[in-house]
DNA sequence: TCCATGTTTTTATAGTTATTAAATTATCGA
DNA sequence: TCGATAATTTAATAACTATAAAAACATGGA
C-alpha cells in the first residue's frame, strides 16, 4: 500500500460515522447490509449515509454489489488488512517475531452467526 | 478503546506528514527520536512538525521524554494496538480464529538495529 | 406506462484543519 | 548571567469537510 492511499482509507476512517459503518460491516461480514438498513440501524439520514458509503468505497474499505432496488455494501478486508500492514511495517526495525501483523480472512471463517433478519432475496 | 478515542487517533494518523512521523517512530522503536532529528529526516518545518506531533501525543500515538535540550518522541505501541484491535472488533461476527488481531510488542523484541548515527549522550 | 421504493447527486453553508512567520519558552555551556 | 540551541506557541489565512434540503436517478411491480 502506498502513503497516498493510506491516507485515503485513514481519513474514510477518522469521522465517526463512517466509523460506525465501517465496524458494522467488518463485523456483518462477506454478506454485506443494505444502504437502508444501515441508515436504520445507525440513525444516519440517507443522504448523509450515502456521502460517507461514497468516501469509504473511493478509500478501498468496502465493496457495493446491487440486489435488486438495494445497493448492499460490504467491507474491503484485502483494504483493511492491507491499512493494518502499512502501519505496523517494519516495526521496531523488523526486530523481533512480537511484531508482526496477523490478519483477518473471513473466507477462511468458520461462520456462527444469525441469519438475517429479512429473508436474502428481497 | 471508545470511538471518541479511535476517531482522533485516525485522525491523527490521517494526514501525510504525520503519518509519516508515526512510521517512522514504528520503525525507531521504544528507544525513539528527537523532534529535530524527525524534522530533518522528513524535511518538515519545525513549528509545523510541532504541531503535528501534539495532535498524534493528544492521541495517545506517540509519547515524549526530554533529554537535555532535545524532546525525544517515541511510538506508543499500546495505542497502536488497540486502534487496531478497535477496527477489527468482533470481525465476521466473531466467526472465526482467521479474523484475529494485529499486535506489536517491542517490549519482547529481539532488537537487532544498527546504531543510531549520533552517540546517545548528546 | 405509472407509481412507489431505495439510493445517490447537487447546492449551499457552517465548521474544521494545515501552514507560515514571528514571538516565546526551556536548557546548556562559557 | 548571557548567548546559542531545541522546540513550542500564537495568530492569521487558505483549503478542506460534514451536513441538510431538494432534486434526480434506478429498479420493480401493478
Amino acid at each position: 500500500m502506498d502513503p497516498t492511499t493510506a491516507v485515503a482509507a485513514l481519513s474514510a476512517l477518522a469521522q465517526e460515522h463512517r466509523l460506525q459503518v465501517f465496524r458494522l460491516l467488518v463485523q456483518a461480514g462477506a454478506e454485506g447490509v443494505p444502504a437502508g438498513r444501515i441508515a436504520e440501524r445507525l440513525k444516519i439520514a440517507p443522504p448523509t449515509l450515502s456521502f460517507h458509503l461514497a468516501q469509504l468505497k473511493h478509500a478501498g474499505l468496502v465493496q457495493v454489489r446491487r440486489d435488486g432496488r438495494s445497493l448492499i455494501y460490504a467491507a474491503n478486508y484485502e483494504g483493511m488488512n492491507g491499512l493494518m500492514e502499512f502501519l505496523t511495517d517494519n516495526c521496531c526495525a523488523g526486530a523481533a517475531s512480537a511484531c508482526r501483523v496477523p490478519l483477518c480472512d473471513p473466507q477462511s471463517a468458520t461462520v456462527v452467526r444469525r441469519r438475517a433478519r429479512r429473508v436474502a432475496g428481497n
